[in-house]
DNA sequence: CTTATATTTGACACATATGTCAAACATAAG
DNA sequence: CTTATGTTTGACATATGTGTCAAATATAAG
């Protein structure tokens, strides 16, 4: 055994083929594009994953664990709906920040094998039960009053909209409006919960606490 | 020649490339499986068009064209940014309603060839002048004081997130909040232009104007 | 019918990718 | 040193995909 190297074999695969499948995806990658990544040969590759489709297995897990915001710790606060939002969005955007490519690796997954996707997420259950109760507190409190009625699926796919797509598009959003600086593209994220934050409390906020603002 | 037919073949190949292109993706694609989608041998379609990259590139510019939503006669017409918007929104829904699996494809052609897909907008380039016309008509009433003054990328982001996201996870979303109802689905997505018009009047509406409202 | 042209096909050559295997090599334990 | 085990490699077999070509076939024009 080889354990005596900073990390061991299987790890240090796993992240090369992390890097080259999200970039590419996985028709596209090659077992020698990994191996090479790596610096090891394509056989000896094979020798740790007998198959392409188990290595690609061995890591798909992990990438949507990554990709899931640790909500778990915001949902044991006894705070209503509005106060966890600037938390839930802080999570998501610095989730992605760390791993800009993961939605488009996701959802391309999730066209190529719609069935492993989920079989994944299943396996996972643990990490999505924050979401259902984040959800449930959602439409307990538009039940209340304390926010808005609204279908919920308009709550979760506006706020993942704006906390996800700008990242599927930073190349022309960079190019259009930013003159190319990856910088400024850095800070236009950073400024972004705010706006994120505004979008959802004018969405969420019930009609009579409105005039208060 | 065999144009008494209802259509020729060129038209017919590149109808069912289109098809086969957008659904997996220009790696997993193979001339074989557009060949099947027509009804003729892998050979015949080698006549009709030489490579598979040429093939790509004869549909490529067509379908960007598509996805572009049809604004010029909207920026004809003499009204403010405010009452252009519902008209956008419906411009960029319908469009991608009818090709919903378009902004997935142009969103992995961004990474795997953002050369080529540069070069075809510029090729397009008058179909991207509504667009500036927009972008300016947004600055000047910024300036004015008839909208409220935001980073331009914030605005365009934020609509384009709205609008486009939403069928990127479809899957998803029908699952978990539509018990998988494709219909109901449907329903959500006319719906949402009402919902994108609210938040864009909200980011957009001057403060002054706001408590009118 | 004959000729010219367009289209289709099967056979081929080539390239790339996958996965297996046995032999070589390294390493640690006895 | 010897053995057992883990690791690496090169050679191989197989499969799949691309593109070319010449021969066969169909079609239209003379």
């Amino acid at each position: 055994m080889k354990e005596e190297e900073p990390i061991d074999m299987e790890t240090r695969i796993i992240e090369a083929a992390k890097i080259v499948f999200v970039r590419k995806g996985y028709e596209a990658t090659k077992m020698g594009d990994i191996a090479a990544e790596v610096g090891i040969s394509r056989t000896a590759l094979h020798y740790y994953f007998r198959t392409k489709e188990l290595l690609f297995e061995a890591i798909f897990g992990q990438l949507m664990g990554r990709l899931l915001p640790n909500i778990a710790i915001l949902m044991e606060e006894a705070s209503t709906i509005l106060e966890k939002i600037p938390g839930i969005i802080e999570q998501y955007l610095s989730a992605i920040k760390q791993n800009p490519l993961f939605p488009i690796f996701i959802i391309n997954e999730m066209n190529r094998n719609p069935e492993h996707l989920f079989q994944t997420i299943m396996k996972n259950s643990n990490r999505i039960q924050p979401l259902l109760q984040l959800k449930k507190q959602v439409y307990d409190e538009m039940e209340n009053g304390l926010l808005k009625k609204r279908p919920l699926i308009d709550v979760a796919s506006t706020l993942l909209s704006l906390v996800i797509f700008p990242f599927l598009i930073h190349l022309p959003l960079t190019a259009i409006f930013l003159d190319g600086d990856r910088k400024a593209f850095e800070k236009y994220i950073d400024n972004r919960a705010s706006l994120i934050i505004e979008v959802m409390h004018h969405l969420l906020t019930p009609d009579k606490n409105r005039k208060q603002l």
